[in-house]
This record gives C-alpha cells, sequence and structure tokens, in this order.
DNA sequence: ATTATTATTGATATTGATTATCATTATCAT
DNA sequence: ATGATAATGATAATCAATATCAATAATAAT
C-alpha cells in the first residue's frame, strides 16, 4: 500500500504542523520568535524544497528585517529536532564517484567514505507504480545506503 | 541475486577502465592531455568518492602543475559522458524540505520542484541484506524519484 | 506588571568553493 | 613539421556559508 502524506499548501494541517514545530522549539530551550516564526511558516507551507536564500526572500515578505544568518540558524535547529531533511539535487553536489551506467546503486561508510555500488535492487519495479500514484512520471531516481564498512565496524569494536 | 561491482584499487581492472574513459573522451572531441589523464587516474582509481579538491590534491601528485579549474572542467565533461555521478552527502546539501519523521521518501518534480512524500516501499526490508552481502552494517538511506508532476506533464503536452 | 537574565538577532567581516576571463601552451588533423 | 584551436593555469570575480559582536527581545523570577 501507498500512501500519500501531506504535502500542499491547501491542506488544513499546515497551521497544525507549525504550532507543533513551535511548541517542539519551546519544549527543548529554543525561544520563540517573530523572526522564527516566519521562517517555520515558509518551510512548513510549502510544497517544494527551498535554498536557504528562497527561504529568506519568501520569510521577509512578513518579516522585512530577517537576515540571512537567522534563516541558517533556524534550519540548523530544526534539522537536530529532525523537523526539516535536506534535499539531493540532481546535479549540484560537488562529490564525485565514477558511475556505473547502468541500474546501480551506493553503498557509502559514513565512517571512512568507501563505497561499492551494487545492483539487484528490487524495488525499482515499484518506482513507477509509486509515481503514477501520486500522478507523476518517473524519469530517474537516486539511492543511496548509508552505514560502516568492514574495517570500520571491526575498528569500533576494538574500542 | 545481489551483484558487487569492481570497486576497489585492487581490482585489474582499473587501467582498462582508465583507457576505456580515455577513449570516449577522444571518440567525443576532446582531447587527451596529462592533466586529464592524471585526474581520470584518480577518480577511476578511487572507491571514495572525492570532492574537486580531493582529486585535484591527489592528480598533483603526479601532475604538480595542475589547476583546480581544470578539475571542475574535466568533471563536467565526464558527467556529460555519464562516467562519474555526483554523490549525496549526508547532511552537506542546502535545500531543505520539511521531513516527516518515518519512513517516508520523497518524490520531486525536475520542472517545477513540487514535491510529495511517499512510503510503503517494498525494498526497505532488502536494503539491510544488501549491506551485509558487501560486509556494511547500514545505519540509514536516501531515496529520491525524479520526474514530471501532472500539472508539469499537461503543460508538456501542450507544448 | 517589572525587571534581570540571556538567548537571539542582524550587521559586518571572513572564509572558502565555484565560475569567468584571458594570454599562453599543447594536442592533433593535415 | 605545421597550423588551427582546444585546453591549460593564473588571476579575478562571484556567491554561499560561517564567525564575530554589540544591540535587542523573549522568558523566568520577582
Amino acid at each position: 500500500m501507498i500512501i500519500n502524506i501531506n504535502n500542499n499548501m491547501e491542506n488544513p494541517n499546515t497551521v497544525t504542523i507549525q504550532k507543533e514545530w513551535e511548541r517542539q522549539l519551546q519544549q527543548t530551550g529554543s525561544r520563540l520568535t517573530e523572526p522564527r516564526r516566519a521562517i517555520l511558516k515558509v518551510i512548513t507551507e510549502s510544497d517544494h524544497p527551498l535554498t536557504p536564500i528562497q527561504i529568506y526572500d519568501q520569510a521577509r515578505q512578513s518579516e522585512p528585517y530577517l537576515g540571512l544568518v537567522t534563516v541558517y540558524r533556524t534550519i540548523e535547529i530544526l534539522e537536530n529536532l529532525h523537523l526539516i531533511d535536506r534535499i539531493h539535487n540532481l546535479g549540484q553536489c560537488q562529490t564525485i564517484f565514477r558511475g556505473t551506467s547502468g541500474h546501480q546503486h551506493l553503498l557509502t561508510c559514513t565512517q571512512c567514505g568507501s563505497s561499492v555500488h551494487f545492483e539487484g535492487l528490487l524495488a525499482e519495479a515499484q518506482f513507477e507504480e509509486i509515481a503514477a500514484f501520486n500522478g507523476y512520471k518517473i524519469s530517474g531516481h537516486w539511492l543511496q545506503l548509508y552505514g560502516l564498512c568492514q574495517q570500520c565496524l571491526k575498528e569500533e569494536h576494538e574500542n
């Protein structure tokens, strides 16, 4: 079963989401300020991933004296609370690995960075189905698995 | 079935890979130069994703007068030939989308950027198995599907 | 309600990565 | 060998991200 989650501005829950985020900010010791409210509003109401500059520009419509630095700081807080994700944009990242043309995916060690490609993923057949359910037509996908490689696992046990 | 692909420096095919890349460069009208050879060598022999600066530093060991700009230019060529991929590093990307804590993934329109989360992916059960086969222990994963949303599909047909 | 504490803010400066420019150099077809 | 020109590296310019700090605003304590 594929479930579509709340994701557009028309969603009446948007307000509730912002209130919930505000509650979490306060409960974890952060103060609730007007600049932060403006930033939260932009992020919770958007159905697009946004760059810090885009958030900055949009939030200044209601908070004209907002500083870009405050956007970066708020993003950091929200990330620590796992309320936002950092999204991968095709073609913009600057870490390079030789590809293997075809349908292989990446498995990367978060400790040392060593990486291997793998294939034989069962899910790929499902990707188009998921997209179609949401009204999308797929042109590509990106999958990375993260973990510890054999060597780093061993070294972790030794300490 | 899970197949592990050539991915470490010990692999004797490494040399062949570089020759193959060199061949493709020439066949598509690019000239074969010493700086490029040095860059190709670093990328094809590495089992780590590398930043432009890392490629630069490593390649200068054999090509001391190499300029960083040449690294960027060569990366661009290799990307156009689909010989390399740009890799997503956890936590370094600066495009922000509100997350949905739990196991949801992202479906993004390459045209307008509108995005939805989805869940119910069958593959997740397979991730650990794939990792274990390669000696890794997984701590997380990143999946994004790319395509055109309903609206952008419609507009494309109108033109 | 008032005040004191201190987290937060925005301005500014700094850093660092990426891109643009251009004269010089090296590749490759002839 | 030679000439056309793609490619190079030095330099400058741009832009995003981070650090610093005095002024300000949010909260707790009174």
